[in-house]
DNA sequence: CCTTAAACCATGTAAATACATAATTAACCT
DNA sequence: AGGTTAATTATGTATTTACATGGTTTAAGG
């Protein structure tokens, strides 16, 4: 573990730092809502202002992994709001443990220039091409997802890969990137022509849409991931406790 | 609408601008991804340091309802209603920090006998009538949402009790049952008769659909809870980190 | 011995300053 | 006209400095 700040990085000292906590907080020292050595000391200790350090905890503190109290310290936050991390993403792990075998009806990876939010996101031009995949899986029964992925040419994909492997154990060992956050926004949606066919359901019922963004170890965008669930045989769970 | 800052007000400068800015993006001209003025005119204008107005539109930024692009400008975020970890569950309070005003449609507090898996949830017989509460919410131009809760009948509930007031609030100080862990389930569904009416959408449009189970200090359960949301106008987000 | 006041500690608030960097626009030169 | 370069604009990063304020601990006083 990096315990320094690096002033000559590229990497701002807050983000820097940011990260610095993130990984100090998961230490088993700091688990039990222990305190944080205060900010001017901490902040003389790695070598930055004081200004500097509260910006990167703010940002822990807004995601309520730290709680500040004024004139008693900063505390690491015991209990988090876990979303039931989803094994930690893996679809067919999950299908796994439901008992359902999954079924692979379509793989398709090809070169696409990026649309819009696509290209927004991965904040990469328009004009450069980048690999897309599409999947259609299900049970063994018959197919209730359509899967699309885009991926961020930084990681370097061909197109060429075993993508019948789980995807972020290839994306580990092949490409030594992993996945560490995911943004995702689930919502309700007509099935249009395309995906009603792909899914042998009836245009205009309605499907579960989940949009994924997934980001790496440094934070930077590395797939964006669209899934669409026949209605009926999809149930998204997420546990959440009050901190 | 307060234009200006106090700046002989206890309350804190950056929290007086932050209010100031949430009440701005509220206006009708900036609602189309408009530009703010730029920060070095906007502090002099409020006669502020930029640091200070720095901070306030920070905590907007992590909100997502600003976003700022370097050596562009920072803009109003095109506001959908998200629900980042719901804050926490409280519909109304979401709501508000979204700028949208919830409205009460209906309301509606009857005594029913539980369904079977109502009853099973909570433990109890199904010849027993409990608590059902249902509710149409939306924004000041149309429901968008239709709520049913049931309670447990441990919670002590006449069916009398102030229902305007926000639930947790209520059920905290009149019945110190406080919410604390919740579990949900996410799907999308097609809208019964029932629901397209009370949504004024046509039946078989989608909804997504949440049920969820609440529990309270003691992990029992407290509350179970049907939510039907008109399907544009909600995304569910979840945000997960690798443990 | 208990209450109250003072001292101390760590975070909270605020400003002024300086320079870096990404996005846009204008000027320039083929 | 088209592409390259430079200037402009607005946010991004970082430091130093100063004082305020809410808790905690200690010390004083009845």
């Amino acid at each position: 573990m990096k315990l320094a700040i690096d002033h000559k990085s590229p990497i701002p000292l807050h983000i820097q730092a940011e990260q610095l906590l993130r990984e100090l907080i998961k230490d088993p020292v700091y688990q039990a809502g222990k305190l944080l050595p205060n900010e001017v000391e901490l902040a003389k200790k790695l070598a930055i202002s004081r200004t500097t350090l509260r910006q990167a905890i703010n940002k822990l503190v807004y995601e309520e992994l730290l709680i500040r109290k004024k004139g008693f310290g900063t505390k690491v936050a015991n209990s988090r709001i876990s979303s039931k991390s989803m094994n930690w993403l893996s679809f067919s792990q999950e299908m796994k443990a439901r008992g359902i075998t999954v079924k692979n009806y379509e793989l398709h990876v090809s070169w696409v220039f990026p649309d819009e939010s696509t290209a927004s996101f991965f904040d990469i031009s328009t004009e450069k091409k980048i690999v897309k995949m599409e999947r259609l899986r299900g049970s063994s029964d018959n197919p209730f997802v359509y899967f699309i992925s885009y991926f961020h040419p930084r990681i370097g994909l061909t197109g060429e890969e075993d993508f019948k492997r789980p995807l972020y154990e290839m994306l580990e060992e092949e490409y030594s990137t992993i996945a560490n956050l995911s943004k995702e926004e689930i919502s309700a949606l007509e099935a249009n022509k395309f995906i009603a066919g792909k899914l042998e359901i009836e245009t205009g019922s309605p499907v579960l849409f989940r949009k994924r963004f997934v980001y790496d170890q440094g934070e930077r965008p590395m797939e964006y991931n669209l899934g669409y669930y026949k209605a009926e045989s999809f149930v998204y769970t997420v546990e959440s406790r009050r901190t």
